[in-house]
DNA sequence: AATGAATGAGTGTTCATTCAT
DNA sequence: CATGAATGAACACTCATTCAT
């Protein structure tokens, strides 16, 4: 009622705006000082607005860094899609798919790793329902990977084992890398190389391979 | 006087044993509901003591909860001294000496599962320092497992490899197992193996191994 | 220009709309929640305007509530005016007048009970302003009563008593029915009855009347 | 567990002195500025105790207005019931009776007038629970006045009249003079005298009327 | 040594009010 | 004039910590 359509979108364009500072302002405090210690003040000085307007946008910490984290797992979820778009065929492009492929994720999870590490492990520590999200998307990958590999299994591309429990161990090596953090550069490939090698031909001596 | 020094034995015995239930009580608060949340008055009322005998032996819930790791980590340091002391020395005994040690290991661990978990995923995020503390824990663990791996590959039990890669890799498989917990019984002996054979073999098809 | 006091008229009608639509939302709020707990916010929702809108009009949530009693106090006034506007002038017909004006003002006070109840019961919790203007009009009501009553007696039409304490009873009785409410049709008739028998000869067993 | 007895009833006797210091002060504060305005930390100041004492002996503002309406209920409870502990058995008694009843329920009102008037005046404003506690505690006086006053009719005592109405209008009489307050000393001894008379009286013009 | 009542600094949250559009 | 997003002063409430006993 007397509100023209263009004072609306303005309105609405500036509501937006000011929601998107304090996501980023959220983003930089958690990712530098965990979820705990921050205080809503730190996080609506960091945006630059008043504390009032914090509670406009979010109801408290909790549903901020809970939007956070739906972005986050739209990122990846893209990012994840992306990467594993291409399934090998023969068993000698096998390996040198899925380097091009772990490359690829790790360039993903790695843009996106201040983040990650902020919801896989302050996450848990917030309240059980977020340590059942968190559950959730690890088991999601472990799920995905436990597929790659009974498909492998199937095609003879892999060893005949149970692909349960090495899928988890996959899981383990890339959250372990995930936290250390991976080199840049050509270190990466090398690196990227060394973890597929590991995954493909473990740590034994081999018969004679390669 | 004689009954000054029986006073004292006695206080010195009821403090002891007031210490140790707190510490008994922080065990089971914390590792039901995590560091955070817990009050300093929710520890007090699982130990059914007062408020201020809390103050009376430790400063803090921090200093509390640095008591708890101390302890942990004696134990750890104990169980897994134990399950590595004998190095294999030839190539056939490689693998049932791995075997071996870490079923071992596995057992140390779940026995102290609930507290090890709170330690790694609660710890980073309660401050730098005890961040640095379980940094510093996963890199012994990486260091000493690098040291075997890199003895190995020396010995020729193990393809070579980039040691500090690989030995991240089976830190990663050890925390992804720990956090998801192992089966008992039969099942753990089931899947220690394929944990090993997977660490040893990966999941490529082989040559026609075994 | 003649389109400006086109344009005047037309800004000068909606601001009263505008005003009177503030006004009737905050009678609908304030009746039914009292003045304390309805936010300002809860007006203006109620009102359906702007929450800026408000300040255009009032400045204070205060302001409104005199305003709603500003008009209330015309309308008791032009009522109560009316009801009492013919005395009584012999004896015979005393209680009979009484009884139609009781009637009419009762049914005055009825009209608007919610917003007088809510004048005379949240008035005095407001301020201390508003609790002397409650106080002032009480008095002024008792004041009329009084000098009615005065007037009886000097006509022989009330027996001698002290008019201060006795048009503070009437006072009170009319308070607490307004209070009450009152029934409708016949019953108010009835009550409305028993309410002027009471004023006139009490409860007490007369000597052998009626 | 090793606390005495002793230690028990000196903490026990500080909690209690310490709560009613808080009461007392809400008392003062309410009585002079009513339950709105005043703020928990203006009764803690007035008690002299820290704003955290508070919440040690009530949840809020609310809960230590209800713990001092259930005191004065009971104190009033206990007036009232001695005022009107016995019953006139003729009617030659009974005005007088009734004159040194109400004599000594007014003293009692006028003594606990301050918190009376807070629990009618306030108590409705606060929430809905506690106006239907306010509305009840007038019922009940009403009911009661309705006893006596069929008591009276029945035993010829009183003229037959709706006791239902008119009970509301003794229970109007008297609100009023609480409200207004009641004159000390010979004054008071007039003032209740007068209203009774108008009670059993009326201001009509008495017996030899009509 | 142990206790638990008292404390108050620190923090989350609300809501009247302002102001750019 | 009307709007509603933004604001921050004000306040309620929590909880680690102290201290008298």
């Amino acid at each position: 009622m007397g509100t023209t359509n263009f004072r609306q979108r303005i309105d609405e364009e500036r509501k937006t705006r000011t929601r998107a500072r304090l996501l980023d302002a959220a983003r930089r405090v958690f990712t530098a000082a965990g979820y705990h210690s921050p205080k809503v003040s730190d996080i609506v000085d960091a945006a630059g607005v008043g504390q009032g307007t914090f509670y406009r946008h979010f109801s408290d910490k909790r549903e901020l860094f809970d939007a956070l984290v739906d972005a986050l797992l739209v990122d990846l979820g893209a990012g994840f899609s992306e990467a594993f778009a291409t399934l090998p065929e023969t068993v000698e492009e096998y390996r040198d798919a899925s380097l091009r492929s772990v490359r690829a994720a790790a360039g993903v999870l790695m843009e996106h790793r201040a983040e990650a590490l902020l919801f896989l492990k302050e996450g848990p520590t917030i309240d059980a329902v977020l340590e059942a999200r968190v559950a959730e998307v690890m088991d999601g990958f472990a799920f995905l990977a436990q597929g790659f590999l009974d498909h492998a299994i199937q095609a003879g591309f892999a060893r005949p084992c149970d692909s349960a429990v090495v899928s988890q161990c996959l899981v383990g090596i890339a959250l372990r890398h995930l936290e250390r953090g991976l080199p840049e550069g050509d270190d990466l490939d090398h690196t990227v190389r060394e973890i597929v090698d590991f995954a493909f031909l473990g740590f034994g001596p081999g018969t004679q391979e390669r």
